[in-house]
DNA sequence: AACTCAAACTAACAAGCGTTAGTTAAGGTA
DNA sequence: TACCTTAACTAACGCTTGTTAGTTTGAGTT
């Protein structure tokens, strides 16, 4: 088979394997149609190969759901533990999770469409899945109760307020593939200053 | 049959008709699981009949998801439409927007998954949809920059800001139902507030 | 009592689904 | 040269899909 990278697994570069590019070429397919509608011979075909030789490197449909969902739930919440733990004030906090969105989302945007549409689509890993995004949907609030009680940000309903972030973070992956041309700083900057200062005049 | 309305078409109280009921209970199926993993079985097991028996008051599972998105989409183009006519400040109509869609989103929650997540998986009404969806987005943008141009509202990006606004209007639908307590008019006051003026002290 | 009609039913269809089994071809290693 | 590994293949499976044709049921109307 001919390989991207001229250099193997034992000289320490990484080369994308067969399996990582079957994920790789999934996730497109799932961010057009969603994950049901995209069959094994529509995958197959994106690689330029029979349906059945897929099961070679892959073990189900399933399987490549949860390996592009998990990873990147478990990329949310280390992240997030980050931040918490950190001793920044509530606005950095908030400015840092804009980052953290920014930064994942660019690097994965196809992944991210699975993530925030095809989730459902878990069967083993769904309980997990469910864990970790209530986890991080606590802590989010947790920050923006802190503050609240420290007088840094309005005393509005939490709930709204991180429904209103998240959501536009959320669909970050929506948007990033339009707009090439910005960096991923100048973006998390400008979003920052949106979303925490608003556009009123 | 049963019906759940004691007066008839003729005395013209509206009447759910079957179709309806149908119609409503897919939404509803779809937005949990998405269009393409709702099977036509999955639909009549919820309406408690058999599959070949929705054909009689429905054309095809296309059609069905055809009624509920066009029908949306065409709601919010004419509530854009009035908006934009009217001779309202650009945060009125910025705040107007904002009531559009919780007014729509409150009525019809089912439905805004799939005006959502499965407006690709329309066929020959696909093209139209985009059409109207473009011309929303251009009106909106459109609002922003006049407010931009009368300094109204900060100078920012006006795609970023409407992608802002509009990713957490378009994500009302998941969390409406989780809100029960709060009323239309609450909830899209402190929206406005938000969304508007930030959260920033 | 006879008729109409909406709304259900059974049975079946061709096509497409995810997946398995067993085989082949080519390149690197012993 | 013989072997091993990787990655493709063909063929087929049992099941599910959306949809159709034709039939039955039961309540309301004439």
């Amino acid at each position: 088979m001919f390989k991207f990278t001229t250099l193997n697994n034992k000289s320490q570069l990484k080369t994308e394997t067969r399996k990582e590019e079957i994920i790789k070429t999934a996730a497109k397919l799932f961010k057009e149609k969603g994950y049901s509608a995209v069959t094994m011979r529509d995958l197959a075909t994106a690689m330029g190969i029979k349906a059945a030789s897929l099961y070679n490197h892959i073990n189900s449909k399933q399987d490549i759901l949860k390996d592009i969902i998990i990873s990147l739930a478990e990329e949310f919440t280390q992240g997030m533990n980050l931040i918490k733990k950190s001793d920044h004030s509530t606005i950095e906090k908030l400015n840092l999770i804009v980052a953290l969105h920014v930064e994942i989302t660019a690097k994965n945007t196809f992944g991210m469409a699975s993530l925030n549409n095809d989730w459902m689509h878990l069967e083993e890993q769904l309980d997990y899945y469910l864990q970790l995004r209530k986890k991080y949907e606590q802590d989010f609030i947790d920050i923006i109760k802190t503050g609240i009680a420290t007088n840094e940000i309005l005393d509005t309903n939490p709930e709204i307020v991180m429904f209103s972030i998240l959501s536009t973070l959320r669909s970050l992956y929506l948007w990033i593939p339009k707009k090439e041309e910005i960096t991923s700083v100048e973006l998390a900057e400008t979003l920052s200053q949106v979303l925490i200062n608003g556009i009123n005049k």
